[in-house]
DNA sequence: GACCTGACTCAAC
DNA sequence: AGTTGAGCCAGGT
């Protein structure tokens, strides 16, 4: 576990249930703005219940991807009442900032 | 310490 | 609007 990676889990965790939150906006929130990237890489290695990472989305409202299997996180994501567009888009008005 | 990799993002074609 | 290429960052080798 790195310091980075705990930041980004504490962010996520801060993540309301049906809502969701871009990889971008997580980075910004740790203070690093352009890492979203390595946001990915701490939640892909991410197992714990603790932390919902199928909460976190690509910026344009895409899933993304998730190591349990992309079709586990959407079944998630609409279990919390999160649409899913059938252009395989989260709907946007789902977004932390909205 | 340099090099490669990745659940990303943006800009250009 | 879908695809391609380049940029960015932290971790692991």
């Amino acid at each position: 576990m790195t310091d980075f990676a705990e930041k980004v889990y504490e962010a996520v965790k801060k993540i309301p249930q049906g809502r969701v939150a871009t990889y971008k906006d997580i980075a910004k929130a740790v203070g690093r703005s352009r890492s979203a990237r390595v946001v990915g890489g701490a939640l892909n290695k991410n197992y714990s219940p603790e932390v919902p990472c199928h909460r976190v989305i690509c910026s344009d409202g895409k899933l993304g991807g998730y190591n349990r299997g992309q079709n586990n996180k959407k079944s998630l994501l609409l279990k919390e009442g999160v649409k899913i567009l059938a252009n395989g888009r989260v709907d946007t008005r789902c977004m932390a900032g909205s």
